[in-house]
DNA sequence: TTATTTATTGAATATTCATTCAATATTAAA
DNA sequence: TTTAATATTGAATGAATATTCAATAAATAA
């Protein structure tokens, strides 16, 4: 098959494009680098990416790929138990073992591009929201919180969670950044806690908007 | 004063540098191009800054100035203000009236940097507990708030509004934005009136931890 | 005023950049 | 086997890159 060729050249060409990026930063990166670091001629680059921009292109979808790809394993994990302890889900929404599979550097250069470039933005977009929906999918198996507000307690778990991934990637020090962690992972158990706590009061007693 | 010449100089590099950023995006931005659109040889733009990187730390200093600015004249509102209304507060923490004076492109592409450069990380890290410090200190001049941990509460309202601006990038529609802007500023709501409540009835009943 | 420092200019450097092209090798289809 | 399509190579392109340098102009200090 011809295709095959052709589909794991480019596969090769972007995994090497993203770890020249991961090294030198994606602003150092060239077609020129490229090839040189898999051995073959810049022409061979452009053959399969015929301008810069599609190799770029290429490699966000790689890197939206892989960052998806982090929470499969937690996914998979909470899907199989028929409830969903609080606990642990948290843990695993925090657990950023994944550091060594993905580099932020080039996550957050890549992420840049959607400010000037309304595809990726969309990308980048989509991406995020289908993650809200499998967690709102994961919070529905409780069988206490199925009866509330899943979609948005989601919505409000996935932007500490976010935030969080920022800010806490300007942490030096393991006990700062330890310490950091688990202040927001606490902030996500009360929007949990918060939210039975309503569901089983009937009403809330904050202004827990919806 | 040979120095004022110099301090301009410095200044108009940086301000032209960050203009053709916007327009073009940081990694398409040279010496020379930034000499032309001042209208100056790129042998003069080196005269200040003898390389590249010390062009982007020049950069970078004037990002996070202005990211700092975007906080004075809220800070300065509620500073005059003997009470802190916390209502007025989330308003204005969310407004992002500051959007036409602040490119969050340029932000991210910089932000991009800290993961590559210990020295950069540390600046965007001082910027973000600097601001943390001053919503305590507002925090501090609530009578109710004051005996509660506004420190905590703090890093907690500013992890909504850090990991909202992450993801409120990738809106497009007004309805979208604004809808999910609700949502993030209800949240914070909660976070302050959650803290009031655990303050009034001397325990809290979540698990707030401190 | 003279001497010295700084600001500014414009030309020159070697290097790297994305991209093109023609030639050849390999593979798949006929 | 012949034909057609694709894969791969290597050389060449001009433009843009960061940086250097010597010369001149302007400002400051003596």
């Amino acid at each position: 098959m011809k295709n095959t060729i052709r589909k794991e050249r480019k596969k090769e060409i972007i995994s090497g494009m993203y770890e020249l990026s991961r090294r030198e930063g994606l602003e150092n990166v060239s077609i020129a680098k490229i090839g040189k670091h898999l051995g073959m001629p810049p022409s061979l680059v452009m053959h399969y990416f015929p301008n810069k921009r599609l190799l770029i292109l290429g490699l966000i979808d790689h890197i939206l790929h892989q960052y998806q790809l982090i929470y499969k394993p937690i996914i998979n994990k909470l899907e199989n138990n028929p409830r969903v302890d609080p606990e642990s889900l948290v843990d695993r929404l925090f657990s950023r073992e994944w550091n060594l599979l993905f580099d932020d550097g080039v996550f957050f250069s890549c992420y840049a591009f959607i400010f000037r470039d309304p595809s990726i933005k969309k990308e980048y977009k989509n991406l995020h929201v289908k993650l809200r929906v499998t967690l709102k999918n994961l919070l529905d198996k409780d069988e206490v919180l199925v009866n509330g507000n899943t979609g948005l307690l989601a919505e409000k778990i996935f932007v500490v969670i976010e935030g969080a991934y920022y800010y806490l990637s300007m942490m030096d020090e393991a006990k700062e950044y330890d310490q950091k962690l688990e202040l927001f992972k606490n902030q996500v158990y009360d929007l949990i806690y918060a939210e039975i706590n309503r569901i089983q009061s009937g009403k809330g007693m904050y202004s827990s908007g919806g």
